[in-house]
RNA sequence: UCCCCGGUAGCUCAAUCGGCAGAGCGGGUGGCUGUUAACCACUAGGUUGGCGGUUCGAGUCCGUCCCGGGGAGCCA
């Protein structure tokens, strides 16, 4: 009897093709899930070739992955049997086909159910002479250059599965809140928001990108008649929806032409930007932290595997870590009182700790890595080290702003609560040098039913080197971009 | 952008003081085995990143350029 599988559009009679793939074949996570439903039946996967193990004793190993798990699910094939083998004989590691048979239980060690092929189908072969991929470990910078086929390894599989289930999650978490997605455009005019350096979005000829006789302003005559860049961060915006909707957030790419080359920056990065009406920075900070919580549960729940590979092969504590930080409340310091604290540390640090100054990153590692070993939020910030837009404390000096910072990774979640009084926006903007007529809707908001808000972003890929364990912000996006990289 | 380190076989790396270019894995061939990154034997595979210099002799020393990695800054 054949065990057929997941069939989402079966019942609405629609693209029967994939209707048709769907109920034909079974995903490999599926059959580990579900064994003993799944024992002695026939079955059908599809995948590509990880390893293939050849036994004279009429027997060949062949492990396939799907990419549903982590796991490979060990094929058996008889060499007895010619209609087989024939198709066998050309496979090799990274060869993609087609299985049916019948699923058994396995005499072997190291797997408890194996599929014992009755039918085999190859689609694609891969010359073994010149396959990239081999069994053992590679390199992440090997990996890299070949990245049309790195997530085919294990480690890109497991992350390129968590990012998925992250992102999932942070819908999830803002959807079951009251939040509305709001998607924030990808190309603005506004070109500073004290965000880093911008990209550039034009149709001009790049060899003669100044109209004659309009040398004052070159970009009149381009695609949006004024100068457009990518986005730095859809906060503004998503305080525009903030203020009609309530509770808002944005999730998508964001973009930094900085000329940075480090392991933990991109050019092209995913960010998580809630933005609440009604809220101070003590329900920004709340807020954060329990998303920040909720997301580590999903990984140790949801992720079990990909987790357990990670704590193998890149970081024996990440797991433990993972949970301390779930059950304990996050560090709440002032700036002053971290600068305090950094003072009086007796440590020799390379950047002078003083009053005023931002604090490096030896600084953020010390506070989070030597004395709370834990996340900790560090609130009440000068207010010439941060961006117009953040509320002003009572005292004159500090803004309400927050940082929050992790081991390892440094700052994962940067927020505020947002200047809504006019007066006092008008004066950030003046100190700071932006204009309120380039910022004329931002200053309306202030003017028509303004409310105290707040809202913080989240870096994705942050946050997935975090919970993967990952040194190299590079290996936890799919195609990463970087200074001098724009590959695939 | 700055500082440090590196570039040797398809991959991961070794090569002592400047003295014959190596290993493991992968590939090919043969053997062995309900195998598990299988194992054993044999075998093919090199412009040592480019250019220039020092030297009887350079993978090794010097200059320069290119590329990569790590750290810093900036930030998420």
């Amino acid at each position: 009897m054949e065990v057929r599988t997941l069939q989402p559009e079966a019942s609405y009679g629609t693209n029967r093709r994939t209707c048709r793939m769907m109920e034909k074949s079974s995903r490999i996570a599926e059959l580990f899930e579900r064994e003993d439903q799944f024992l002695g039946k026939t079955v059908t996967v599809q995948g590509w070739v990880r390893t293939r193990r050849d036994s004279k004793a009429e027997i060949s190993f062949v492990e396939i992955n799907d990419g549903s798990c982590l796991r490979n699910l060990q094929v058996i094939v008889e060499l007895s049997r010619p209609e087989l083998t024939r198709h066998l004989d050309p496979v090799t590691n990274g060869c993609s086909l087609c299985v049916k048979g019948v699923l058994q239980t396995s005499p072997g060690k190291g797997q408890n159910i194996e599929l014992h092929a009755d039918q085999l189908k190859i689609y694609g072969l891969s010359d073994p002479a010149l396959y990239p991929l081999q069994k053992k470990r590679h390199s992440f910078e090997f990996l890299r250059k070949i990245g049309h086929l790195r997530p085919r390894t294990n480690t890109i599989g497991a992350v390129t599965r968590v990012r998925s289930r992250l992102s999932y999650a942070v819908h999830q978490f803002f959807q079951e809140r009251g939040f509305c997605y709001i998607h924030t455009p990808i190309i603005t005019a506004s070109d500073c928001e004290g965000a880093g350096e911008t990209f550039r979005v034009t149709t001009l000829d790049p060899g003669h990108p100044v109209v004659e006789g309009q040398a004052d302003d070159p970009f009149r005559d381009d695609f949006f008649g004024k100068a457009a860049y990518l986005t730095v961060s859809g906060q503004l915006q998503a305080e525009i929806y903030a203020l009609a909707l309530g509770r808002v957030y944005t999730f998508g790419p964001t973009f930094r032409a900085e000329n940075s080359n480090t392991s933990r920056h991109l050019a092209e990065f995913w960010m998580v930007e809630p933005e609440m009406a009604f809220s101070d920075l003590e329900d920004d900070l709340a807020m954060a932290e329990c998303l920040v919580k909720r997301l580590i549960e999903v990984v140790l729940s949801q992720c079990r595997e990909d987790l357990a590979f990670f704590v193998r092969f890149i970081d024996p504590d990440l797991e433990k870590r993972l949970e301390r930080v779930v059950e304990t409340a996050f560090e709440i310091i002032t700036y002053t009182e971290a600068v305090r604290l950094l003072k009086h540390s007796g440590e020799d640090f390379a950047y002078p700790v003083e009053w005023g100054n931002d604090l490096q990153a030896e600084h953020e590692r010390y506070l989070t890595e030597k004395v709370f070993r834990k996340p900790a939020a560090v609130i009440d910030f000068p207010r010439s080290l941060k961006p117009f837009y953040m509320r002003v404390n009572d005292d004159g000096d500090t803004v309400a702003a927050m940082d929050i910072l992790v081991p390892g990774i440094g700052e994962i979640v940067g927020g505020s609560q947002r200047e809504e009084r006019l007066d006092l926006l008008l004066e950030q903007m003046r100190l700071k040098g932006i204009s309120p007529d380039d910022y004329s809707w931002y200053v309306e908001l202030r003017q028509f039913g303004s409310v105290p808000h707040a809202g913080f972003g989240l870096g994705l890929e942050r946050f997935l080197q975090f919970v993967t364990g990952l040194p190299n912000i590079r290996e936890v996006i799919p195609f990463p971009r970087s200074p001098g990289h724009a590959q695939f």
